[in-house]
DNA sequence: CCAGCGCGTTGGAACGTTCCAACGCCCGAC
DNA sequence: GTCGGGCGTTGGAACGTTCCAACGCGCTGG
């Protein structure tokens, strides 16, 4: 741990050179002769030299850094997700830099700030709930997307979102084709997400003449909550042979709930989850979704972020991508 | 989006003080006078003025930020060290920097660069799969401290781990205690975290005297190498009643094997994993499992940077953290 | 009444890089 | 033989901040 880290100036000395040419050097520029290159890049190596980013950023007036906000990493949906988004970003040349939120608006916007303090040139925000007026002021900073959460809207906002109205609808529409009438849903709580899915999910009990079934019980996205919403729609009416719940996090809450109510998975009841997280494949019931294409949601996000950063005049965008069913172990006819 | 962002000394012409003044103000100095401090942010809120973090971090020659390597963000026991790295490091007022390597060394390498680029003050490096040679040559340049892996040593190299032959002794010994004594196991590949549970295993079997029904089958730490490992396993035999699998992600694979064996699980087959990530205690069966302190582990290790970076003698450390048996729904007394 | 002190304030230097205008040199063209 | 042009190279300015030595002022104590 040397006590002073080597610079430019070293190098340059130590290759008998300007560090306008050493700085030349070092990025590939190729108006340096091989005599020279070849010994700065030597010099640079025996000293340990690495150029040091903050100083780069600050002479360019660009970081090369996309923020990116995650709700948080314990759901790998957005884990997912960010994968899509850093494929993209590092095929630029670009790096990530990421904090989470929680869904804490006093956090986010301290981790928000932290960004746009590095002077990040884009920002990704994944997140169900997000506070809108901490992302349109960050829009006033620099481009911005949006990612699921297709409500809120403002001067450079983006948006990449599923239809997620039209996805509800179809976690019922599939259910009803398999014989169900009596679908009860389990929705997400406060945010428009949730609330898109549940209108969906009404929607579709209407036209398919159900609309005496309709049945809702709030949960909030999580394992805990869906369980608990799921138990007392199970005790509400004994009769329920359908279930679409909000996210997979709160439909695998569900199937343990089921479980508890000693109805057997799927050929008591069906259950049917949102999003399509890979984790919910694995274990011993695989689970019924309406899959999201997630990774391709976050390449999406971030192709639409360089675009703004490129051409700045850019119109922004909103996309919509489309979710499909993926039938797995959780569905199956309707009893009887 | 102003073209030109307002700088510190926009804000010194705004409340028509120095700029060092500034400087002192928004830092929040106590050798400002209340009218100008008052001035100043006032000048500051108007113009939406937000220090440059680059600029700063030059100037102060530190970034306050704390580098953290993941191995991957979907393998949840990650995200929950993390948590704990985090909550240290926030109330240090510094940042993390967080980047993931997928156990690719290549990437690795250009992750770390990146880091030691933005001159990090401190690393955590957490994955099973590391390259030494890597985590070595950055701890030449700042503290490091590895996380899970404690045969990776070297001068300026701190490690946090569980004591992982003692956690797969004590995997064997439950077992054991409950009737099994045709006890198999799945190991996690060439890594030392799975080589000394494996090793574990091995003690233990042999201290229980039941030396002649060691078996392995290699998996890779994965849910897909767990289920085919433990599906190789039943094949080869069919009298095993336990198996220890090396990590909680393989050991759902495990599930999903045996009863596609049509063995129930926990009545004709005990499983054990190793970890204890929340996930796992989600669905239908909870896993059984020898559970690190994963958040306290990620706290321990930002501490431990911190020792280093607020006194950079400090020696280094290895710490040790214990593992506990978790008893859930995959373990049951054997059959017969 | 003056020296000395403390306090709020200031300008300039430094941090390590990139960019830009300008340099000297060699070569080919007239 | 001179001139112009290209090429490799150079020093200085700039980026936005923090640090430091030093400033002027009013106050206090002798």
């Amino acid at each position: 741990m040397s006590s002073t880290r080597p610079t430019i100036n070293d190098v340059a000395a130590r290759a008998g050179v300007s560090k306008s040419l050493v700085s030349l050097a070092i990025r590939g520029s190729d108006r340096v002769s091989d005599e020279s290159r070849e010994a700065i890049l030597r010099a640079a190596d025996e000293l340990g030299y690495r150029p040091n980013a903050a100083a780069r950023s600050l002479a360019d007036r660009r970081s090369r850094t996309i923020g990116v906000l995650l709700h948080d990493l314990h759901n790998p949906v957005f884990a997912q997700v960010l994968d899509g988004v850093q494929e993209i970003v590092r095929s630029h040349g670009y790096r990530t830099m990421l904090v989470t939120g929680h869904g804490d608006s006093q956090r986010e916007r301290a981790e928000l700030a932290a960004l746009l303090d590095f002077q990040v040139e884009g920002l990704i925000l994944i997140s169900h709930r997000l506070d809108p007026a901490l992302a349109r002021q960050a829009a006033r900073e620099c481009p911005v997307v949006i990612v699921m959460r297709h409500d809120i809207t403002g001067r450079g906002i983006s948006t990449v979102c599923a239809d997620d109205v039209r996805a509800g609808r179809e976690a019922v529409e599939q259910l009803v084709s398999l014989g169900h009438s009596r679908i009860a849903h389990v929705s997400g709580g406060e945010n428009r997400v949730a609330a898109d899915r549940e209108q969906g999910y009404r929607e579709a009990m209407a036209e398919a003449g159900l609309s005496e079934h309709v049945l809702v019980e709030a949960g909030d996205f999580t394992e805990a909550g869906g369980r608990v919403a799921a138990a007392r729609l199970l005790e509400r009416d004994p009769g329920i042979t359908g279930l679409v719940v909000a996210n997979d996090l709160s439909a695998l809450g569900a199937v343990v709930a089921a479980q508890e109510a000693d109805r057997s998975v799927p050929s008591d009841l069906s259950i049917v989850g949102f999003d399509g997280m890979s984790l919910a494949a694995l274990g011993s019931l695989t689970l019924t979704t309406m899959a999201q294409p997630l990774e391709e949601m976050g390449r999406e996000a971030a192709e639409r972020v360089f675009r703004r950063i490129d051409s700045p005049g850019a119109r922004i965008t909103h996309d919509q991508v489309v979710s499909s069913w993926l039938p797995r172990g959780t569905t199956a006819p309707a009893p009887g």
